[in-house]
DNA sequence: TTCTACATTATAATAGTTCTAAACTGTTGA
DNA sequence: TCAACAGTTTAGAACTATTATAATGTAGAA
């Protein structure tokens, strides 16, 4: 609502358009301290709560790629009939809770750096992440 | 073709009925030394081109589920459009050709042990897996 | 203000997957 | 041996996440 001025800024300079929809959506993402895991269902969600005006669902996807396309979203590799997105463009790994169907984030520092052995000719590596599935125990 | 009876006895054992489908499933999957990754279309594929009866879909998605959940197979997380499965069940990781969209496994002993420093009260590890998505150099 | 490229939108299309319900088959045990 | 039943297969419909389409709207430059 208040300070666009630096979404406003942050888009221009990566070569979108300031629309009102992209600013709500920074809003929506960019506007808490802690960062967290969504999909697009759950903007969606969220978009509805925050605002009177409607965001076209083709809005939201154009958006959350675009964005991702910026480095301002990563995707998060998770089998499932949906993506995941996160705020946290940082280098992190993920637990994955398989009761709660919940991604909970690990700090880089919290793993000891990855040592792959091998490689594949003429290929680099573009990222190196860890998933952690978890369940109840019981 | 020829030596069934170990399929036969595998889905008896664990109590899936040995149906002329589910062993011809069996042989394209299992009958290699090789281990390999495939998608539901590309299973399809392998079984017009072994048999001339017709396998349907359906019962593709059905046996490929049955085998999943008795442990037969694993389903590796990409992010994708489709699911991948593997018939490697050992303990392994992956590169992820973003170019070629092909899964190459890491055998577990060229990567070193992942230590996580951090655990989620409540919940026990099921697996730990390392994804390392890698692209063209150019 | 006018122009234009970019963006939004409703809606249709696509595609992987799951569901349905009818037909079929492997197994059991009388 | 064979009926009976539960498990399985099947074609096709339904579902759902995502992408494409194409008409309308708008931000920013001149
Ligand atoms: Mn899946
Ligand atoms: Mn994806
Ligand atoms: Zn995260
Ligand atoms: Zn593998």
């Amino acid at each position: 609502m208040l300070n666009n001025s630096h979404y406003i800024d942050k888009l221009r300079s990566s070569g979108l358009r300031p629309t009102k929809q992209r600013i709500k959506i920074c809003e929506i993402l960019f506007n808490t301290e802690k960062t967290f895991h969504f999909t697009i269902n759950d903007l969606v969600k969220k978009i509805s709560k925050a605002t009177n005006d409607k965001i076209s669902l083709a809005t939201v996807y154009n958006t959350v790629h675009a964005f991702k396309k910026k480095g301002y979203l990563k995707e998060i590799p998770i089998n499932s009939d949906q993506s995941y997105f996160d705020t946290n463009t940082s280098h992190h790994h993920h637990f994955y809770d398989e009761n709660q169907k919940d991604l909970i984030d690990i700090d880089d520092a919290d793993v000891e750096p990855v040592k792959i052995n091998t490689r594949i000719p003429g290929k680099k590596i573009k990222s190196v992440e860890v998933l952690v599935k978890v369940e109840d125990t019981e």
